[in-house]
Order: C-alpha cells, then structure tokens, then sequence
DNA sequence: CTTGCTTCTGAGGCTTTTCTGAGATCTCCG
DNA sequence: CGGAGATCTCAGAAAAGCCTCAGAAGCAAG
C-alpha cells in the first residue's frame, strides 16, 4: 500500500459485534491494520492517541453517541479524516453528521467495495507526481530524500529523518501528535522517546525553527 | 463563511445549463465564488489554474469525460478536492468516480442542502485548522489551542487554559459558575480557587476584558 | 574486520504547565 | 461607612512534558 512500510492504521467504532468482525477481516485483507471499539467513550480514549490514518465510526453507540464523539474528537484537535456510518439515511441525518465533523457519510446497508473505495479516497494523500514539498522558504526533495534550501544549498538526510519530515510537510500547520508520528514511522516497539530524538536530529541540521513545538499537543510545520 | 476574509472558491463543470445556473446561484448564496464550465476541456483548462478551493465535476460531460478530466487533473498533480455529480448510482460507478480520484461522489437527484454540506466537509479538509469558536473581535482555534487576534497575531494557549475558554466560548454570554467551570475543565480533588487562578492567567495572556467577572454567579465572555 | 553511517535507547537536565495557598483588593449590603 | 465574603494576584512547589546527547547496536561498503 504505502511503500510497503507501514500499513495505514484504522480505527473502527462499531457495536454490532458482528458487523465490526466482518468489517474488521475485510479491512484486514484490504492491507490495514485496524483497531475496534465497541462503545464511544472507548473510541474517544483510542481516538485521542491520535494514531490512526482514518476512522470508520457508527453513528448509534452506547454510553456516548457518534456523533456526540466526533465533535469531542474534533474539539481537542484531532483532525483524523472521519467516515460516519449509519442507517439513518435521510438528507437531515446526513446534513447533521458531516456538519458534526464527519468527510463522508454511508448508508446502512452498504456495499463492502463502496466503504473500501471511500476509505481509499479518504487516505489518498500521495501527491502523485509532486518531486518536492514546499517547505517554507525551503523544500524537501522527495526523489534524493535532500532538503533544498533557498540559496541551492543541499543537505542529506538520512531514511528516517526524511520519513518524519515527509510525514509533517504533507500537513503543513497541522499538528502531529507524537503518537501519529511514532506510528507513521517508526516500528511499534521503539520507544516513547523516538520522535523527540529525531526531531532533534532534524533541528540540529536543519535549524532550531523547521518544527515547532505544540506543548502537550505535538509538532508542526510552516506554523502561520 | 471563513472570516470574511476570502470566499472559498468553487469550479463547477456542468453541462446542463439550466442545472449549472441554478448550482452558481446556490453556490453564491452560501458565500461561495463560483466559476462554470460547460465541457470538460474548459474544465481541465480551468482546473489547472490551480486557483480553486474545491471542484464539482458533473460525470457526464461533452468532449472531454468527467471521470477522464479528472484523471488528467490528478496526473498533472492537481490536488484539489473534486466532488462528482453523476446520474450513474450504481456501487460500481460510485467506485470507479473515486478511484478516478474523486473526494466525494453524489448521485443525482440530490438535495441542495447535502451538497452543501458535502461541500463544506471538502472544505474543512484543507482548511487544517480554521475550525474557531467565535471570541468578540478574535476567534479561538479549536486545533491548534491559540486565540488568533483581529490582526492575525496568535497566542498558544496551554491544555487548561484552553478548556476553561473553550467551555466559556461555547456558551457566550451565558453565565458559568465557577463550580460548573471547576467540574469541567479540572480535576474533582482540585483547590477551590483552581477557577480564579486560570481565569488570571487568561486575561493575563489575552487583556483583562476577555473574561467579565459577574460577582457572586461566575464568569461570562461575550458580555452584552 | 574495520570504518562510517544510521538507528535506537535511556538518563539527566531543562522548560512549561499545573496546582496550592496566602495576602491584597474589591463588592455588596446592612 | 464597615465588615463579611468574594475575587484577584502572584510566588513557588510539584508534576508533566520536552530537549539534549552519549553510547550501544545494527548495517553496509571497503
């Protein structure tokens, strides 16, 4: 899928047991790895490490409503591209959940090929063609993983230093969470501190101001 | 619609005249900028511009095909979010529109208002970060904890800080006691004067009218 | 096997945030 | 006016989060 490197991370809120089991498998053989939740309070806790690429979540959940957890979601900042499923099919029910946050929203009863081919839309993200992310003044070559900077001047960086700096300048000004960021590149297993170590790689070559730090939120580049 | 500042712009390649005027008149009534195209060359044309927020392609199209001018916008690295209007609302149609590249697909007929809110879920995507609670002359930004002030000037507020003017913020001019505040945005086993303390800091950080004090009931922004 | 680069760990120190509590100041009302 | 209670201000301790970096481990080329 993704370079073969990481799987893209799903997040899966459903109640109907069965239906989160058959979705899981079916998401599993499409290439993702996928973690489920039965009830909203336990998707908002898994929603909030930030680590997922999408989520896929029912609209009708006990203890806390879908709708009423997409927006605590959004309200502390996670920006996760989100697909409401629901058999309220009306154009109101509708209207209401994408305006609670939602990119897309699929009727009960669905198709299985039209989840997948609406996930794939809202995972697309690789600008197919672009060699370079524009990178304030400067830009990351994505072809010689090299940041070039204004004056021409070139400077190397090594395979995970390039990842994570791919990984930031594909959202310019939003904000990562360090859990996303461990996720998107480096191996589950690694440790806590991963992210800071090579932030810190990139600032000592790239300069102190290339990522900036959102105190108990994340990172982030091309802040405003 | 955003700030005021910019109107989000919309391409509309359309080719049923009667339906596209009818779309512009939407469009500019919800406060968009719209140009129309009626066949897929000026659409591609168009669209290569790179000037628009958002696209919405009809499927059907003379001379050049929906779906066809869509693949040759993405080839060209053209990253804009596209929603397609088709007739065709079979699963397999609506597959193929977005694995040609679509964000969005919607089958005709549709209702006014699901467009609308399809659009506005489009336009949140890129717009990282605009989501904000209105706060007088400045707004807070729900992503990224900062209160961006009139001149565009940002201050970041911390994890608490943030709560406490958020909670205020979603109920301007009502008035919240400290009690409730205290309940909400800190622990149970906090001091009593948690509350004052941050509601210090606020009118430190932001100037001391950001929050009225209303002795004796709580506190209030939004004042009368 | 050595050299040089990359990746990862973890500890120590620094900064920011959170919370407490106590004195100063203000407001309301008798 | 004056006092009780409410509110404001702020210093500093404790906790949490973040930065820095040395060194070990892995890997690839010579």
């Amino acid at each position: 899928m993704r370079d073969g490197v990481a799987k893209p991370r799903v997040l899966l809120v459903e109640d109907d047991r069965e239906l989160a089991g058959m979705l899981g498998e079916l998401l599993a053989d499409e290439g993702y790895e996928t973690d489920a939740a039965y009830d909203g309070q336990r998707g908002l806790h898994l929603g909030l490490t930030g680590q997922y690429d999408v989520m896929v979540i029912d609209r009708r959940l006990p203890v806390l409503d879908g709708l009423e957890l997409l927006r605590r979601l959004r309200a502390r900042a996670v920006t996760t591209r989100v697909l409401v499923l629901s058999a309220l099919g009306e154009v109101a029910d509708r209207v209401a959940g994408l305006d609670a946050g939602a990119d897309d929203y699929l009727v009960k009863p669905f198709e299985a090929e039209e989840l997948l081919a609406r996930l794939r839309a809202l995972g697309r993200r690789d600008l197919d063609g672009a060699e370079c992310l524009p990178l304030g003044a400067a830009a990351l070559d994505l072809r010689r993983h090299e940041v070039v900077l204004p004056r021409g001047e070139r400077i190397t960086l090594s395979g995970r230093e390039f990842e994570l700096l791919r990984t930031l300048a594909q959202r310019p000004k939003a904000i990562h969470p360090r859990a996303a960021l461990r996720t998107h590149v480096f191996a589950d297993s690694t440790g806590e501190s991963i992210v800071d170590t090579y932030v810190y790689y990139l600032r000592r070559k790239l300069g102190r101001d290339v990522v900036r730090t959102v105190h108990g939120l994340g990172y982030q580049i091309g802040a405003v």
